[in-house]
DNA sequence: GCAAAACGGCACCGACCGGTACCGTTTTCG
DNA sequence: CGAAAACGGTACCGGTCGGTGCCGTTTTGC
């Protein structure tokens, strides 16, 4: 556990938040388990919401480096990305998108934390762009959406199954999709 | 608005449940805005978790029927799937899938409400598996969980960006799953 | 070493949560 | 027509929600 106690509320807040639930999840519960104090807790965070944006905004960045980590471990090709995916899968712990669930969750797309969320989701599709752009596909901003897709459907699907399968499933199906393209583009 | 008080409670809290999330939304509310009494509601539904479940259990044997229904309308064939999503996708109401939010809002795998949302999802693989062994493909059951994946991807993706066009998108990835099951088993 | 900042503990706030009990009225149906 | 069932309204319950204010203690940094 962090020392300092705007730490041990980060670590504390995201852990219960993508286990149970932001809604699920008191200010009460997440003081108790952090040992913070309730005014350390407000002077660091003046309302819930703000704990909340603050939670999603270190884990967009901590999990996007994960990816992009994991994908370059993986050998760096696109659909290394559902590998990557596979292995979240698998962890017992492992409870959908916390990006997806915020969305689900609160509900207001105007809201802050529901447009942090959307964010993470567009960083995504711009570093998979990114990954299909090197791999020179012929229309890399078209696959980047369509890899996308299956990046959600197979998180979403892997959260009702429970297991890692739904990752080779998605990378059947990103495969085939490289394929279609060397074929119609003459490259690969 | 229906006349009996069970069926304004179903037809209330569904509408509430599913624009704003079942966390989100009180007993207070739905007997206000359905205009029913504290009493009568307990009555029908012993408690909430009771309520969610009947409005979850209706829900999909309507949203089944509807699927069923536009396919028919639609050509009948496997891709009409994401024709009907796209319909779906272009309410001004849509707020993503009823029972992916379920199963992310009731984290408890074994709560009652996330086995109602999960059933509901192995029916629609059902349902795919159906389509695809009547459109002759070489392995419809393999076929039926991409195109669920698919599905859900497409959802997911219109929740968070708000347009029809996810559906298109993973209409055409559909597409060139048949076209490779055509050339691989040399049907279609 | 000392001032200042960060901290944990506690009491308290109004509002709302799901749920119970009892009331008198309306509707249904034999 | 009359009994029984279904109903809407209200007061109330304990518990929890997010949030504020004040206290004395610990830690930090000059």
């Amino acid at each position: 556990m962090p020392v300092k106690a705007r730490d041990r509320l980060l670590a504390t807040a995201e852990e219960l938040f993508y286990a149970e639930g932001i809604r699920a999840v008191g200010i009460e519960r997440i003081l108790a388990e952090s040992g913070v104090g309730r005014a350390s807790l407000y002077r660091h965070f003046p309302s819930k919401d703000d704990l909340v944006v603050a939670v999603l905004e270190a884990r967009d960045r901590r999990w996007r480096a994960w990816l992009a980590e994991r994908v370059e471990a993986l050998g760096g090709g696109p659909s290394a990305v559902f590998d990557a995916l596979a292995e979240r899968f698998a962890r017992n712990d492992f409870r959908g998108c916390a990006f997806i669930n915020t969305m689900v969750e609160s509900a207001d797309p105007d809201g802050s934390a529901h447009r942090v969320a959307a964010d993470h989701k567009e960083r995504v599709v711009a570093y998979l762009e990114q990954l299909l752009t090197a791999a020179r596909v012929s229309e890399p901003d078209l696959l980047a959406r369509e890899f996308a897709l299956l990046v959600d459907g197979a998180i979403v699907t892997a959260l009702r199954e429970r297991t890692p399968a739904p990752a080779v499933r998605a990378r059947r199906i990103a495969q085939a999709l490289l394929a279609a393209d060397g074929a119609g583009a003459g490259n690969g």
